[in-house]
DNA sequence: ATAAAGGTAGGAAAGTTTTCGTACGAAACA
DNA sequence: TGTTTCGTACGAAAACTTTCCTACCTTTAT
């Protein structure tokens, strides 16, 4: 019996868990590797951290090996949705398509999007 | 000459950023009422956090009166922006049309809002 | 066989954020 | 007028997050 974790990851744990989810199950070193491409940490920084992620539930670890590898308990999707939906109530009052507005109303919205997003929704209109 | 600060909201400073987006300007009284309907916050913690926010220039206070008027210093449309950039960045790899695309596999939303956005989208075309 | 390189573990230090105690001034009121 | 109530200011404590030092074990290379 699984419980529905309060599972609020933190900024650094958000950094390693995108590592995780861009290239799947990694040993600290890789996700090391890849952090510094992006900041300098320590080793034993990332190390630490993952201990914790793991220890909260976060992540699971393969420990039959001496370089223990690294996996992500949850979907990704599973996740994102979670955070998005955290993300919605407290920014937009619990409405997604307020976001949406918002979102269309942005530069950062391509014609390329939303001519997606207009398809999809036609898509989604005939069944 | 405004910089364009890289302004992060703590979690805390969000939750107050939320009661003077909903009430506009407030004092710390009402602002800390407001967060008390939703969890045990003593006054001058509210009250410090404030203060805080109007040093950085989240906020700006209306000082005449004795019990000053605090309100929130940049536009809400302006941040949230910002913060949905953000996000966008971190969790969809910086593509909106992703995270509409992870928002319409929700069971947050509505047949409505997709409605909405559907006529939106038909309008912005006609353009 | 021994040194060097690379791994884990744990605790303490450092950095941030959040909470609150205390002091003190102004307003309301009895 | 005195006392209670309500406000600000400020510093320090508490809580949480992040970083890194040190110890020690295993594998690899000389």
């Amino acid at each position: 019996m699984e419980e529905t974790k309060n599972f609020e990851p933190t900024k650094a744990e958000l950094e390693i868990l995108q590592v995780l989810w861009s290239f799947g199950a990694s040993t600290v070193r890789f996700v090391n590797d890849k952090l510094n491409e992006q900041r300098e940490v320590n080793y034993t920084s990332t190390l630490k951290l993952m201990q914790i992620m793991a220890e909260k539930g976060i992540l699971k670890r393969d420990e039959s090996q001496m370089k223990h590898i690294y996996h992500v308990a949850e979907k990704e999707e599973k996740t994102k949705d979670f955070l998005l939906e955290k993300f919605i109530d407290t920014m937009y009052n619990g409405s997604a398509g307020q976001l949406m507005m918002q979102l269309m109303g942005n530069k950062k919205t391509s014609k390329e999007d939303l001519q997606a997003i207009k398809s999809l929704l036609d898509h989604l209109d005939k069944k």
